[in-house]
DNA sequence: TAACCTACCAAACACTTGTTAGGGAACGGT
DNA sequence: ACCGTTCCCTAACAAGTGTTTGGTAGGTTA
């Protein structure tokens, strides 16, 4: 995303770089990410210390500066693999080129399957990123925002057109009712629970499409 | 319109009335808390410094401690005052003792009030209650967060059980689903917008209710 | 005039914050 | 045996934090 060197990744080529603290494995680095991850959607961005995340990870608050070069590269880093893997995921879907209501069908899956492996992530993004996306380092959150504002008005307006979706709605009051409803599931959902993202996906959709009155 | 003042100190639920800094005229207090309100909306409570509310209100940091006697008071006040009113509005729904759907419609509508003319506060809620509920001072927001599921939870079971309501789904998950929807638009509702709060509940109810997907 | 109250300022305090510098133990390669 | 790397610790720093203390201009009351 904004990451200097996203190309092929793990690039052995000696890039004239500084010393930007990257480990030969990756792996500490990813589990350090993790537990700051937690910290981050559980406590928020700025009521968390790096001293409390440090502690969570068995170290010292100085030892993260081995691994990362600050808090804020760190909430960084996992916005911008979250938003790399969504898009990734968002991307095979409107490249498959369904109809509107298979779209948005595939976008919300997606998108619960998303919340099912980066709820943190998720959290953190929707809590934060309405300042953080000030800073000109987290440009790629108001980017991505606009990506995404622009997939779904536009799925929901072919609909609208194609007569899959009604037509007496307003069509941006629904794209942010349909968005919402998806999105803020990170703040209850847990992984361990009984219902599966599909299966949270289809009673989701299930709601949206048809509502939760009773048909005669 | 303002509305005329409640004359008797609107005991609010929560706080233990020690010997806070009351002013004689809770005239000035409103306004440092309304400003307060829309700091701590805009950049997180955690965010937010003393100073900066200090400096929107055109005073200094330690002026403010005239009127309050913390900055968590301040939040206290904000979250248990707009709690308050929306309970006036909710009892006085669930006291009509209308039918599953009318009472749900009722709702939506008086939230959709209460965002109006406390969206600062309302936000604040979204973002802020979760961890504040942590401490026994916010305890209120906990009790006041079960009365809501338990409202609304009712509602939706007496609606299935009559009929009016589908059977198939989730019950909690719709619970969610609908108080989400609900509450997340104070993050992005702007009063000056040509909707009104019962123009949006309108919408919003035909959507949940009904379904965005045309009916045959 | 004198006492008093309101609403603020000026200046500090104690503490927490993110961050840095230097060092050292473990380990593998040569 | 030596070197280099990896990963963490110890100890501090400077800036920023919420809060307190003492003071004071202006108005009201007696």
């Amino acid at each position: 995303m904004n990451r200097p060197d996203t190309g092929s990744d793990n690039g052995h080529v000696p890039t004239a770089k500084k010393k930007t603290t990257v480990s030969a494995t990756p792996e500490r680095r990813r589990e350090l990410l993790n537990t700051a991850a937690e910290v981050f959607a559980a406590q928020g961005y700025n009521a968390t210390t790096v001293r409390r995340i440090a502690d969570e990870a068995g170290m010292l608050a100085g030892s993260l500066y081995y691994h990362f070069d600050s808090k804020e590269s760190m909430v960084d880093e996992i916005l911008s693999t979250f938003l790399t893997e969504l898009w990734d995921g968002y991307d095979a879907v409107l490249a498959a080129d369904l109809g509107p209501r298979e779209t948005i069908e595939a976008l919300v899956t997606e998108s619960f399957r998303e919340i099912d492996r980066h709820r943190a992530a998720v959290a953190i993004y929707q809590k934060e990123s309405k300042h953080l996306a000030a800073q000109p380092r987290f440009g790629y959150l108001t980017e991505s925002q606009q990506k995404f504002e622009k997939a779904w008005l536009g799925t929901l307006e072919r609909g609208v057109a194609d007569g899959a979706f009604r037509a007496d709605l307003d069509i941006r009051l629904t794209y942010r009712f349909v968005r919402d409803t998806v999105w803020v599931a990170a703040s209850w959902y847990r992984p361990d629970g009984h219902h599966s993202p599909e299966e949270i996906a289809r009673q989701y959709l299930s709601m949206v499409l048809d509502g939760i009155a009773r048909r005669d």
